[in-house]
RNA sequence: GGCCCGUUCGUCUAGGGGUUAGGACGCCAGGUUUUCAUCCUGGUAACAGGGGUUCGAUUCCCCUACGGGCUACCA
């Protein structure tokens, strides 16, 4: 049978970096058996879509590298994608239950059943709509078939419930947790169809599940309280249900519970990997795709080995889903850094310098091949993308101003002068590359019989404004001599 | 509260009846670099607790604790 998962947000805003897991977890699956990753929406509360979600999703999956063989913008043999598009199906399939005895219609209000859950909390316990009270409740197996007709022609609004089987002590198999027990006795009678005339998830997952010809379903752990419903509703529909398996959660730096928006916000990172409104994106804050998704298939999963590196090509033929992990991991953005550091230092320079030309405009009047010299000077020292361009402006437009403590230190009485008649020795090189500025540098600190750092350090202070940056020659030579001139003569008239 | 799932260095994790419990990130120290970083080397640091089973448990079982999730006409 072939392998065809799914990945099935729902469009209520953008997709967080958990969301993005998962979607890489199916993918991997998938590619690793040659199979179908689709995407399907699954927009069954009106309530919360929200707009441009839809297309936030597909453009976060397609920057991470994993786009869908199927979706709603590149449709398959199994559309509509979008949850909404199908609601015919569910309805029908609601019917199919309703006939069967399997499921029924329910017509308490929302106030009805808030206040019985009231009740039922005041005496300490928990409400449960099942076998122990349906009999006593607003529905189709209690007021029979004369009166559920008569409400359904008065168009009284109803839910419809699965009624859900006691006695039966089920057996459920997770590819990553193994067998799960679960008694049946505990589960309610979940409402299947809304009064909205829109399915719940678990109806529409499941029937959809079914006709995509979904072989696996990995989702993430939230769903697996809602493991045995799904598995009775196979069940009711006599359907072999596919295989499930179901992912740890993402959890926050520090403290208690799953990562949130906030958390980004607090520990100054991102959590969605495309900027959305006021939120910046994994992508604008500078982390390239490859690293972002190393990083996330190593959360949760690992291979064995020592091998931390990993391509998507290799993810594809490694990934084994039985080897992910069981428990939460902690969302560690000093390991992303590190992927991130490591990935710009293998990634080629023409790389970059286009990468970096797409978001820093500023940088849009430079040639490829003279970003691409500036890229090689700097590139090693720096973690994220922007960052290139950020800390080193220096090599684009002279420093504004000076360390003050660098100033101190450096600046002695004589330094002007030096400073002044080395600028002379600059100027009258006929060759301006880094070996005859090196030279120049030694022969005039020989002949001043001065350490070689009573110069370099002032010349750096001039070019950089502070005492860092690659070595000050190759500096010297992408701003040019004129700019190197104008800059050492702009610190003397500065300290005198 | 009830139900389900989980628990190895601060973090991500390897391992699995007998190991000096391995790696990576972070942190600390040293080295390279007449700057700052990078880089290299080294160091720090863990089997939640209690009972079993066993010649021997971090590894298997049970209990407790802790953590996570679910408990909606949200997904």
């Amino acid at each position: 049978m072939k392998v065809r998962v799914r990945f099935a947000p729902s469009p209520t805003g953008p997709l967080h970096i958990g969301g993005l897991r998962t979607a890489l977890f199916n993918y991997l699956f998938a590619k690793k058996h040659q199979g179908d990753f689709i995407l399907r929406v699954e927009d069954t509360d009106q309530s919360r879509l929200v707009e441009g979600a839809v297309k936030y999703i597909q453009d976060a999956l397609k920057w991470l590298g994993i786009p869908p063989d199927e979706s709603p913008a590149h449709t398959g043999d199994y559309g509509p994608y979008r949850q909404s598009e199908r609601k015919k199906t569910y309805e029908e399939h609601a019917m199919r239950l309703i006939h069967e005895g399997k499921a029924y219609y329910a017509f308490d209000s929302t106030e009805q059943l808030d206040a019985l859950r009231k009740e039922a909390e005041g005496k300490g316990v928990k409400f449960i709509y099942n076998h122990k009270n349906r009999d006593t409740l607003n529905n189709s197996l209690h007021i029979g078939s004369n009166k559920t007709s008569k409400l359904l022609e008065e168009k009284h609004p109803f839910v419809i419930r699965f009624k859900s089987p006691p006695n039966q002590q089920l057996h459920l198999q997770d590819m990553i947790r193994g067998q799960i027990a679960i008694d049946s006795n505990l589960l309610d009678d979940k409402i299947l169809f809304k009064s909205d005339g829109f399915p719940t998830y678990h109806l529409a997952n499941v029937v959809d599940d079914h006709l995509m010809a979904i072989s696996h379903v990995i989702r993430g752990e939230e769903w697996l309280p809602s493991l045995a419903l799904h598995y009775l509703l196979y069940q009711a529909f006599e359907w072999t249900p596919p295989k499930f398996a179901h992912l740890p959660l993402l959890l926050k730096p520090q403290g208690k519970g799953k990562l949130s928006k906030r958390d980004g916000e607090k520990g100054g990172f991102p959590v969605f990997p495309l900027s959305w409104g006021e939120s910046i994106g994994f992508k604008e804050s500078g982390y390239l795709s490859n690293a972002t998704l190393n990083f996330l298939a190593l959360l949760g999963w690992n291979e064995g080995v020592e091998q931390e590196i990993y391509s998507l090509d290799e993810l594809k033929q490694r990934f084994e889903i039985a080897r992910v992990n069981k428990s939460g991991a902690r969302f560690d953005i000093d390991k992303l850094k590190w992927f991130n550091h490591h990935y710009i230092q293998q990634s080629s320079n023409s790389f970059l310098a286009k990468t970096l030309q797409n978001q820093q405009h500023t940088l849009s009047s430079f040639s490829l091949e003279s970003l691409e010299h500036f890229i090689g000077l700097v590139k090693e020292r720096e973690t994220y993308i922007s960052d290139i361009y950020t800390n080193n402006i220096y090599f684009f437009e002279p420093p504004l101003t000076y360390d003050p403590k660098a100033l101190k230190k450096q600046i002695k009485e004589d330094t002007s002068d030096l400073l002044s008649e080395f600028a002379t020795k600059i100027k009258n090189l006929a060759v301006f590359n880094t070996e005859a500025l090196s030279n120049c540098l030694t022969t005039y600190c020989e002949e001043k019989n001065t350490g070689l750092g009573r110069i370099m350090a002032p010349v750096r202070l001039s070019l950089v404004g502070e005492l860092r940056g690659p070595s000050i020659y190759e500096i010297m030579v992408f701003i040019g001599k004129e700019s190197t001139l104008q800059r050492i003569d702009n610190l003397i008239q500065h300290t005198s």
